[in-house]
RNA sequence: GGCGUCUUGGCCGAGUGGCUAGGCAGAGGUCUGCAAAACCUUCUACAGCGGUUCGAAUCCGCUAGACGCCUCCA
C-alpha cells in the first residue's frame, strides 16, 4: 500500500530551519542514516530517547509504504575524548582502564545496546555498520580530501582545513555559525600544536606507543577521527546524497557541520536533504550525560532501582511517555511525570482491550471514524507531532467508552476501521505493546488460579459473606492482584 | 563572551492571529454490599513590559529567567 502518495508529509529540516513537504530523491525509496552510539557504557534513557524518535520516524515511513534503507552505526573506535594532540580513543581508554581488549569493551555495550531496544521494542535498523568495519573507506575519503587540497599532514596526522575549505563552501550553515564568529570565540584549549588553526578538525591521529587500538594508514599507525566514520558509512550505503540524516541535537555542531564539510569536499555536493535534530531528554531539567552522572538508565526504569524513581516502569510506559511529548522538544524526566503518564497508558490499553469486545449496531452515532482517522494522518504528517496524535487516540479511547456504555453504537464497517487504525498507529507506528497481551500468553496458570478465586469471591458476595470476599480482595491486592468489579463481572490486573 | 532554543493552567505537554489540545491530579456524578477500579461531566492558561492589528497567548521589540551548543556527548 503506497500510501504516502495521498498523504503529504511535512518534516522539520534543520538545515533550512523550516517544515518542508518531504519528497525522497527516488519515489518511495528512503535512505536514512542515524548517528548511533558510542559503545563504552551502557546507554542511558537520554540515548533512548534519540533513538526512539527515530524509531518513531522509521516506522511511520514504513506504514506509509516507503522502502526505507535505515542505517544506524555504531562507534567503535576513532571517538576522541578531546581534539587535543594527547587524544585518546574513548574505546581505548575505557579498554585500559577495565584491563580487558577493546573489543570486548565494543562487544559488551553493544550487545547490552540491542539488549535495551529490543525491550523497547525497536525495530532494526536495515544496516548497523561499526566504525572500525570501514577503515579502509575512512582512509579513502581522507586521500580524496588531501588530493583536493583540504586536509592536510602534520606529524602523521591529517586535520581538515576549515579555513580552506571556507573560502569555497559555507562552513557552518548547518548550526547557523560562521567561522569569523568561531575564530573569535572558540575557546582555548591546550596542545592543539598540529593543527593549523583551532577550527580544524581531525581526519586521521597518530596513535601513541601506548595507544591499543591502531590501524596502518598511509600517514602513520593510528586511528580515524570521530566525524570521519559517519561520512564514510552514509556514502557507502545511502549514496553521495541521500534523503534523510538525523542525530540527536548536541551533535549538530561539530559533528554533523563537520560531516558535510567532509563530504562537500570530497564529492562537491551537499550530502543530505533533510536533517534532522531530536531534542534532549532531561534529568533535573539538565542535560543527561554519561560524563556528568546526570543520568539514568533503562535497566532502572525497569526494576524501579533508582532514589529518583517511586516505582518500576515498563518499556512501553517510558515509551508512552516519550512519544506524548515532540521530538524536537525537551523532556524532562520525572517519576511524576512519568507516573502521569502510565495512568494514561493504560487507559489507552484498557480501552483498546475493551474494543474487541463491543458490540455493533446499524450505524454510528457520536463519532465521525473516517475523519478521526485522516486526524491521526494529519498530526503524524505534521512533522511527526506524535503528542496530537496520542489526543486523537484519546479522543477514540472516549468514544469506545461511550459505546461500551450503550451511550453510542457503532456499525460493522466503521468498527473495522476503527480497530485497524488503532493497531496501525498504537502498535505499529508508536511502537507500543499491549500488557495484556503479555499476560495472557505467559501466564495462563496465574490467570487461571487468580479466576478460581474470583469465583470463589463471587459466591461468597452471593450469600453475604462479606467477611470472606473481602479478606480474598485484601490478601489478593497484597499480593499485588488488584481485583476490578465491573458490569460484567471481575477482572484483575497484575503490577 | 559568541550562536541558538525555550518560558502555556496544580503537574506533564501540544498548538494556533479570532474557533475544545490531550494526559495526570482536583471537583461533581454513575456504578458498587462497602471500597477500589472503570466510565461520564467539569474548573484553573498562555513569563513581564511595550508595539503592529478590528482582534495576539500566537507577529515584532525590549526585559527577566531557564536550557543547549561553542570540548566528548543521543
Amino acid at each position: 500500500m503506497q500510501l504516502y502518495k495521498n498523504q503529504e508529509l511535512k518534516i522539520y529540516n534543520s538545515l533550512t530551519s523550516k517544515k518542508e513537504v518531504f519528497k525522497p530523491i527516488n519515489e518511495g525509496y528512503i535512505g536514512m542514516y542515524v548517528c548511533g552510539p558510542t559503545v563504552y557504557s551502557n546507554v542511558h534513557l537520554g540515548n533512548v530517547r534519540t533513538f526512539m524518535s527515530f524509531d518513531m520516524v522509521f516506522r511511520y515511513f514504513k506504514h506509509l509504504g516507503y522502502k526505507v534503507r535505515y542505517v544506524r552505526n555504531i562507534t567503535d573506535a576513532g571517538h576522541l575524548e578531546n581534539d587535543a594532540d594527547e587524544g585518546e580513543d574513548r574505546i581505548a581508554k575505557k579498554a585500559r582502564i577495565e584491563q580487558i581488549e577493546p573489543m570486548e569493551v565494543v562487544q559488551m555495550y553493544t550487545v547490552d545496546f540491542h539488549n535495551t531496544l529490543n525491550k523497547f521494542n525497536f525495530l532494526p535498523p536495515s544496516i548497523e555498520p561499526t566504525a572500525t568495519g570501514h577503515i579502509i573507506e575512512q582512509i579513502e575519503i581522507i586521500k580524496e580530501i588531501l588530493d583536493k587540497g583540504l586536509a592536510y599532514e602534520v606529524n602523521g596526522s591529517v586535520y581538515f582545513d576549515v579555513h580552506k575549505f571556507n573560502k569555497t563552501h559555507n562552513y557552518g550553515k548547518l548550526s547557523g555559525r560562521n567561522l569569523e564568529d568561531l575564530i573569535h570565540n572558540t575557546r582555548t584549549l591546550d596542545g592543539q600544536s598540529d593543527k593549523k588553526n583551532p577550527q580544524d578538525f581531525a581526519l586521521w591521529k597518530k596513535a601513541e606507543p601506548q595507544h591499543i587500538m591502531r590501524w596502518p594508514s598511509p600517514w602513520s599507525d593510528g586511528f580515524p577521527g570521530w566525524h570521519l566514520e559517519c561520512t564514510a558509512m552514509s556514502t557507502k550505503y545511502l549514496g553521495e546524497q541521500f534523503d534523510i540524516h538525523g542525530g540527536g541535537m548536541d551533535l549538530k555542531f561539530p559533528h554533523h557541520e563537520c560531516e558535510i564539510a567532509q563530504a562537500e569536499a570530497c564529492n562537491n555536493q551537499s550530502p543530505v536533504n533533510v536533517w534532522m535534530h531530536a531534542n534532549m531528554l532531561t534529568l533535573n531539567s539538565q542535560k543527561m550525560a554519561k560524563s556528568t552522572g546526570n543520568n539514568i538508565l533503562p535497566n532502572e526504569i525497569f526494576t524501579g532501582k533508582n532514589d529518583k524513581l517511586s516505582k518500576p516502569f515498563s518499556p512501553s510506559v517510558t515509551r508512552f511517555f516519550m512519544m506524548q511529548a515532540h521530538y524536537r522538544s525537551i523532556l524532562d524526566f520525572s517519576s511524576v511525570a512519568i507516573e502521569a503518564s502510565e495512568r494514561g497508558f493504560n487507559k489507552l490499553m484498557d480501552a483498546i482491550n475493551t474494543l474487541s469486545k463491543l458490540e455493533v449496531s446499524k450505524n454510528t452515532t457520536n463519532f465521525n471514524i473516517s475523519s478521526w482517522k485522516q486526524s491521526c494522518y494529519d498530526a503524524m504528517n505534521d512533522d511527526f507531532n506524535t503528542p496530537i496524535l496520542i489526543a486523537e487516540l484519546f479522543s477514540a479511547v472516549k468514544f469506545i467508552n461511550q459505546v461500551k456504555d450503550e451511550k453510542a453504537t457503532i456499525s460493522q464497517e466503521d468498527f473495522d476501521i476503527l480497530t485497524s487504525t488503532l493497531n496501525v498507529f498504537v502498535f505499529d507506528v508508536l511502537g507500543l505493546q499491549n500488557v495484556s497481551d503479555n499476560d495472557a500468553s505467559g501466564s495462563n496458570k496465574l490467570s487461571d488460579t487468580v479466576e478460581l478465586l474470583i469465583n470463589m469471591r463471587a459466591e461468597a458476595r452471593a450469600n453475604k459473606d462479606f467477611a470472606l470476599s473481602d479478606k480474598i480482595r485484601d490478601e489478593l491486592a497484597d499480593i499485588g492482584i488488584q481485583l476490578k468489579d465491573g458490569k460484567d463481572g471481575t477482572t484483575f490486573t497484575t503490577n
